[in-house]
DNA sequence: GTGAAAGCGCTAACAG
DNA sequence: CTGTTAGCGCTTTCAC
């Protein structure tokens, strides 16, 4: 077993000084003579000394932690969101503690608790409650990601322009010659949901449909709840399903593999629109096209964004701090091109 | 702004004890009056009162924190591995810090120092480099996950049994009526790629085939690696392609994508075995069919270890700290079944 | 420029 | 059973 990790005053008495200029020194503070930096420097290397953040942290209030709470972290969306999250903190020399909820609002909660406890100087939150009391600690600065995070007066936030994505995702389909998708959404209760399904329903007004004919199936987010609703679409056959739209691209991979089971080809047959960005869409056959959003950027700028606040307190106006990326259509191969096939018949 | 979160005095004063019967209760102490504990039970719970576990673990040295570096998360297979060992940290009551290194050794290198910092209490960790010096911070217990771990004298570690895992692969593509397959594996440098070849050398030999005949090609674990490699491999023309196997799945998934752009059927002209087992393989068209690691009893499997060793100092023998978890096949479409095929011929 | 001293919030010995 | 007293390793006044 190693002796215990040298602290700062092992440093100084190896450099024959005091605690305090020690400090200075690998503080990087001015006003030290260059042999007292040197010898500080030089000793703080022999002994192998490595500063405790912990320690620091106390004294100063600063842990250096930031927390980032997610839905799924096995879900390439989310898992990318983490990575750039991970990236931007690491830039700022602040760690990362990720944490994925399940989409269950107890696990959150014990999530967020164990931040505060942590001492978090701040959080990125995907909120998987839509009415959350308590997020952060009292005075913990938090930017919330995600759909649902407006929803949320008075937390600065930055997501995906959901009105624009799901409405590019919808005249895509309509260029392509396809009518009213049917819907494979997220579980009822949440506030993405009806986000989304709304600014379907907006979109079929504005194109004289009626939106109580859109048929709808509810999944969990996940490759087998997509699956399992593109089963139970395909089984409701008064309704034409000539294309599905589906919230997530995990579901919409779902689809592809009910499609693929019932014998129906995508995109021949029926088509399959998915929204995320998720890389590994690439993958399935047909490749799925989707609504990317673009998931690194959204957790590097909710970091960035998380750390100014923490840096410069909670000084700016909160109107400011509603960021919205825009996303972006990746065409490939599950949306058939109808508009072509009926030019080609003409 | 909110006030500062309140500190166990605020709880002692509130309640009307001593710091030290405050402290004793939030830690469930025996030796305490019912009224004491009802009081400062309620007095904690009425002010918000929140543990500060970077202040506790300051004097007591643990700072209930516990680190995971794998080389990339937005892997699905690593993905798992995160959600594996955050369940079970959760489960103690600790925190985890998800750290990917990129396959950098350097990143790696950084992202430990962080942990050292942050004065984790272990670590989990998948080694990248495979010489290492300091791994963990020294006396730092730290459990290994991989197949390169085993390479670290004295260091435990847990991982897949790869030549039991490789075997069954091998084995399986015989059954199935394969030769021996060509290979894309992972880069030149790391000791994963040489134990798997081995693997698989060994099987030539033990069927009086020549490993050097074996067609082999390197990736970085990567979709869009194992896509190139793929790519490659069909421009060697004087090898036949029955069958390809890829060292991990994302590179399969790869190796799927570049055989449907060379337009070659997938199974019927060349087979493709996966190895890792990532969820995302069963939305492939073929469906992969894999190698599966059990990832999450895995992660869990290491963060119990850590713990252990933790707790219980570097007691136990370090034999006893090789574990290995059993892979399994996962059977799916991507193999072409040429045994069958002849027998029906015949 | 440098050192001495006072805490940050908590736990762990000690006494009572 | 409970209160008092020291620190954990660091930062941060405040003197010199």
């Amino acid at each position: 077993m190693a002796a215990k990790a040298p602290t700062i005053i092992d440093v100084a008495k190896a450099a024959g000084v005091s605690k305090s200029t020690a400090a200075r020194v690998l503080a990087g503070l001015p006003n030290i003579s260059d042999t007292a930096r040197e010898r500080v420097r030089a000793a703080a290397v022999a002994i192998g000394y490595e500063r405790n953040t912990l320690a620091a942290g106390m004294r100063s209030g600063r842990s250096g932690l930031l927390g980032l709470v997610i839905p799924d972290i096995s879900n390439p969306f989310w898992a990318e969101v983490a990575r750039g999250a991970q990236d931007r903190a690491a830039a700022a020399d602040l760690s990362l503690m990720v944490m994925s909820s399940d989409w269950d609002p107890a696990t959150e909660a014990r999530h967020i608790q164990a931040l505060r406890r942590a001492r978090v100087d701040g959080a990125v939150i995907n909120p998987v409650s839509d009415q959350v009391g308590d997020l952060p600690g009292a005075g913990t600065p938090v930017v919330l990601i995600g759909s649902a995070a407006e929803a949320f007066a008075g937390i600065p936030s930055v997501g995906s322009d959901i009105h624009h994505a799901v409405t590019l995702g919808m005249d895509f389909l309509v260029s392509k010659g396809h009518d009213m998708p049917s819907l494979i959404l997220g579980p009822p209760s949440r506030l993405a949901r009806t986000r989304f399904l709304n600014v379907v329903r907006r979109h079929c007004i504005a194109r004289d449909r009626d939106p109580g004919d859109l048929a709808i199936e509810s999944a969990d987010y996940t490759v087998r709840g997509g699956r399992a609703a593109m089963h139970r679409l395909l089984a409701r056959r008064t309704v034409g399903h000539g294309c599905v739209f589906a919230a997530n691209d995990m579901m919409a991979l779902g689809a592809l593999m009910a499609l693929h089971e019932a014998g129906v080809n995508c995109p021949r047959d029926v088509s399959v629109l998915g929204f995320d960005g998720s890389p590994i869409g690439a993958c399935s056959a047909p490749q799925l096209t989707t609504i990317a959003k673009p998931a690194r950027e959204i957790a590097a700028r909710a970091v960035s964004m998380l750390i100014d606040r923490i840096d410069r307190g909670t000084a700016c106006a909160i109107e400011e701090l509603r960021v919205h990326l825009p996303g972006r259509l990746v065409e490939r191969a599950s949306v058939a091109d109808l508009s072509a096939a009926v030019r080609r018949r003409a």
